[in-house]
DNA sequence: CTGAAAGCGCTAACAA
DNA sequence: TTGTTAGCGCTTTCAG
């Protein structure tokens, strides 16, 4: 390995010299700039990394932990993180968990290990404590899409229950009435707020909520099938289902056709999330949008005024719109 | 930071015993280690990782650089890596470079300088001269899917040119005989390939293969959808299309659909990937699968190898089967 | 404008 | 079984 000495000797300069030059440093005269960017050049010198982080204890890195990069809704979110990142000149650790609390917990160590300036995490509910005591070490954290409200660690999400809210009175607005929900994981902050948000409109518009339409799911397709199962098997049907996530509502198309059945004839289908493919399926899914290249951007941009210090105010939690996008899976009811 | 030094201090032996009892190494007594690790955890000490690489030149990560972690053919990918690495002990640098000659070499500069200790990359033609450079210095490097021939460097990616084969096949042996081909970014392996294997499968059952229904493409849905609008615009159109992923394919749904025509009725459509939600969309596509998590796994796998240098041989490019998956997007046409 | 030297947190000879 | 010491490659006072 060719290391900052290697280039002194050859510019017959200190170390000191070199590592002005390397770091744009002012005193330093132009013959010998030159000379030692000659010897960096010709010997392919590139510092390291580990030696500089170790002095200046910053890595330049951010850590992402989320659930599932093979979840669809995730990569957008990443990649939002990722350019902004790079632009800002950091760069991306990325960890994964399927959303289980040893691998949130080892994720988090793991990171801190690898010292990385600050982190941009997905958690469930399960792991609040290991926020609580890295926010009392003044650790720069940033949640996203979910926030794990006990902690005071600022969040970039959506307003879920909003969302959720409006999904369901769109229904509503159709002429629905008999209307069922399938969950995310209700580990999750999020699937907890859209369901609260499908409670309050139903509440608002004096329709009936029915223990029985409302069915645990996970965020998985698999399980979308499953619930859109038990919907089709049941003697009184609802006539429309607000599914958590569109992968889900993917999955409940499956089943539907499986059995012979039509969106939206005999279901009426909103999901969530409006991931990319939700325009390609016929028929195209009614959902709510989510600008998640933005929620990626923004973090990105949050963390790293966190690191750098630069925030006004202390970290603020910043929540952004969710659009309906209507297409062909909800069908209007006479009154 | 509390570091190994105050972990001596608090358990009263030298700096040298604690690092013995953090790297489980031998000739420690059972009570000093006792004393150590109650004084590690009651500082709540976490070895500095950057202090540890600096000294050991490793840094037990590695580097991954992608085109495009939006592209739904890269998830699945990138968790079949980040898995396996984990499992072998090692954290994921995630690189993308919207397929850009200037972003691959930087991300290839900034993960040498974050000193990992491999790299998987997915390459463009056109850095190949980056990769020879890094080949010289004996760096461990794997490729993924895409396969920069001249370097030395192992692969790991299915046969793409016998998968289109099989792919144009399927349609001739439908009974077509008018089929057009989009192709994929032809600045990427994989792109050519998959045109040489249509051509090959046309050339071997005797089909004219027409320059005017080859249209270049960027593996991009906008472009398959404005390719197909070509196709739908011609006087004289071709029966059936294969489109080198996907993702086309999905636009070429869109543009169909648009034009009130019908798959498979006025045009069969074969895709490749077989990327999750080709499955949702109706009629189903017909398409070739790849085992991206397992082309993930193995590609961590192989890289973890060469750098810990347990290859028996010099490392091998991997070359999986893709399989054909029938579903409704092609028509069979009588004879 | 330039350089010597200390030290970031850790590991690994080498001694004891 | 334990400790002393010399670095890993870099930045940064502090002196020239």
């Amino acid at each position: 390995m060719v290391t900052i000495r290697d280039v002194a000797a050859r510019a017959n300069v200190s170390v000191t010299t070199v590592s002005r030059v390397l770091n744009n440093k002012p005193d330093v005269s132009e013959a010998t700039k030159r000379r030692v960017k000659k010897a960096i050049e010709e010997l392919g010198y590139k510092p390291s990394g580990l030696a500089r982080g170790l002095v200046l204890q910053k890595t330049n890195s951010i850590g992402l932990i989320i659930p599932d990069i093979s979840n669809p809704f995730f990569p957008a979110i990443v990649k939002g993180i990722e350019r902004r990142a790079k632009e800002l000149g950091y760069s991306l650790l990325l960890c994964t968990t399927d959303n289980d609390k040893q691998e949130e917990t080892e994720a988090l160590a793991l990171l801190r290990s690898k010292q990385v300036d600050g982190i941009i995490l997905s958690f469930s509910l399960q792991s609040q404590e290991a926020l609580l005591e890295l926010e009392k070490q003044g650790f720069p954290i940033v949640q996203i899409d979910r926030q794990v409200k006990k902690s005071g660690y600022p969040a970039v999400t959506i307003d879920n229950q909003k969302s959720a809210f409006k999904a369901t009175e769109f229904l509503i607005n159709q002429g629905h009435t008999k209307i069922g929900h399938v969950t995310g994981d209700l580990n999750v902050e999020t699937a907890l707020q859209r369901l609260d948000g499908f409670r309050l409109a139903l509440k608002k518009h004096g329709v009936e909520y029915r223990e029985d339409w409302v069915l645990p799911g996970d965020f998985g397709r698999e399980t979308g099938k499953a619930c859109m199962e038990r919907f089709i098997a049941m003697s009184e049907r609802p006539t429309a289902i607000f599914f958590a996530n569109d992968l889900m509502a993917f999955g409940a198309y499956e089943a539907i056709f499986n059995h012979g059945l039509n969106i939206p004839e005999d279901f009426s289908i909103i999901g969530h999330d409006n991931i990319d493919v939700a325009s390609v399926i016929k028929p195209g899914l009614t959902t709510m949008e989510q600008p998640q290249y933005r929620l990626g951007q923004i973090a990105a941009e949050k963390l790293i005024g966190m690191i750098e210090g630069k925030q006004d105010s202390p970290a603020q939690t910043v929540v952004l719109e969710s659009d309906l996008v209507v297409r062909e899976s909800v069908k209007q009811i006479a009154p």
